[in-house]
DNA sequence: AAATAGCTCCTACAAGTGTAGGATATAGTT
DNA sequence: AACTATATCCTACACTTGTAGGAGCTATTT
């Protein structure tokens, strides 16, 4: 487990490697191709130095390999949240959450499903 | 403005200079050295850094020098949600808030605070 | 004026990150 | 079997980050 920081473009790999399922190079190239402009290589040299730290795993049988995230989205989502809470609001979540709100426009039903979660709170 | 990516370690400094003001090589060594043990020499490091990349202001006139933050506390946790709120949740600010509400206690005031605020966006 | 204590400057060096290129292996196609 | 398109391996190299050490500068105290 441990320190978990991703850096922005390990964030951008393993969104594709999220949205796609497992993917071999080639595919996971293209997907990231139109936001990064990232060339083969340097997309293998992400695969598998994330490979390396854990975030990754390859299909060792076959060929081409597939790629694919060794951890889900929540779990990761759910470490950034830990440093970002901590790092950022010293742990102050409801400045943080205050924060977000202001200044996010978010949808009426997503409102409800909020106040639901502070009335549960309540108890 | 730009990028503005702070580091762990960048926060930690900024940190201090935000909770005392100005204050002295001697001083933020003292404040830092609770949490990370840092020689005299490597908050120097930082600070040095930091002023070249603008985070970081040092009077020029009078010694020792005062170094004080070149941002304030808002501006950076801004910045800060910005990338969190689309590396992480793909601009998804009801699911991030949703999360952070789930996983983190808050008081009753802050409860009411959020409700008020989701009511003011209600219009 | 000399000693002292703290500050600044310059330098260093290993690990991590960003971004590949070139050589080689492999599978699919002719 | 040869050719082709990918995939993988190995290597590289500059920049950033983490973490200082040593030498010299400055102000304060004797």
């Amino acid at each position: 487990m441990e320190e978990l920081k991703l850096s922005d473009r390990e964030w951008l790999v393993l969104g594709v490697l999220w949205d796609c399922g497992g993917e071999t190079l080639g595919a996971i190239t293209q997907a990231l191709y139109g936001r990064t402009g990232w060339s083969r290589n340097t997309v293998l040299t992400y695969l598998t130095r994330m490979e390396a730290k854990g975030l990754v795993t390859a299909e060792e049988t076959g060929y081409p390999r597939v790629y694919r995230a060794a951890l889900d989205r929540e779990t990761c989502q759910a470490k950034a949240r830990g440093s970002f809470l901590h790092q950022v609001y010293r742990g102050a979540a409801g400045d943080l959450v205050a924060a977000f709100l202001k200044e996010n426009p978010i949808t009426a039903e997503e409102r409800d499903r909020l106040r639901k979660l502070l009335d549960d709170m309540e108890v």
